[in-house]
DNA sequence: GAAGATTGAGAGCTCAATCTTT
DNA sequence: AAAGATTGAGCTCTCAATCTTC
């Protein structure tokens, strides 16, 4: 994925904006820095970016492992384009393979290999420690800190 | 800026990963979505990116409408070299200029014109218009109503 | 040497055009 | 004609190297 934000960043907005648009100004800015570390992460841990780790977590939970393309493009967020691209990726690294689909010879299924498992199982923990990690720094950084209270609420009132 | 996500996309990972992850997978969904509507309203109404109404704005709050380099690119949330060429973006399109810094020669301003003003008045409304609606459309999603609840909830409880 | 800004190389994304199959 | 997948062109971003000034 390869993702923005290096720098620590401030949310703006506080002056001409409306309540609302602020708190939007700095869910951008804890999402941006968030991802790049969740994307950084996985980089130094399995080699992926998150848009590969998206895109092989979409196969994992989806019957026999496969998706079809637009459905992985759909699930990471995506163009049809660019998970053309991405697949592409996947498989050049032995992630991923492709399936023909029998019924319907347009469609293509791509399918989560046993390598592709493997990396899945190291890459969770690491992902889920490092949201931790990225989401705690937040919490004591009191711009952030509502607004992560808030978010970590959330699952515990209800399902996602 | 132009950003990702056309699509709409449901967020994934509710099975292998935990609630707060899941939740991350919901607000990274309706976060780049957001953002893809944002910038198209901009583009549309006055030709600018998100970028660069973030530029715009974080020179028009700051004293004397100018900002140095290293700042606008952390409150924009970009890298130094992005920020360089994003400034030349500006530059080009007449929404800013350029001004030495006379204490350090080092240092340059980015100062926003008076054409950039006119630009970011325009902006501001369509920014707000276009991100009610999609926080709107969101809220009506069972999935993400939560989320779009407590987002909205916070500006009440603080200043953020 | 360190800090601020710019530039070159490379990655991933979007849009639009294309090709195949329905 | 429409839908799924791929490909070409172009844009913005990152990283690393460079240049200037402190």
């Amino acid at each position: 994925m390869t993702i923005q934000t290096p720098t620590g960043h401030t949310a703006i907005g506080t002056e001409r904006l409306s309540g609302e648009a602020a708190v939007w100004s700095a869910l951008r800015s804890v999402q941006a820095q968030t991802d790049a570390q969740l994307d950084r992460a996985l980089h130094r841990v399995c080699s992926i970016g998150l848009t590969e780790f998206l895109a092989l977590l979409a196969c994992a939970e989806a019957p026999d492992g496969e998706v079809r393309m637009n459905e992985l493009s759909e699930a990471v967020g995506i163009t049809q384009g660019s998970g053309s691209r991405l697949v592409v990726r996947l498989e050049r690294a032995g992630l991923t393979e492709r399936r023909m689909c029998e019924y319907d010879r347009r469609g293509v299924y791509t399918a989560i290999t046993v390598h592709g498992r493997n990396v899945l199982d190291q890459a969770v923990p690491a992902y889920e420690h490092a949201l931790q990690q990225a989401l705690n720094r937040f919490a004591t950084d009191e711009r952030f800190a509502p607004l992560i209270q808030s978010l970590r609420a959330l699952p515990d009132r209800q399902e996602v």
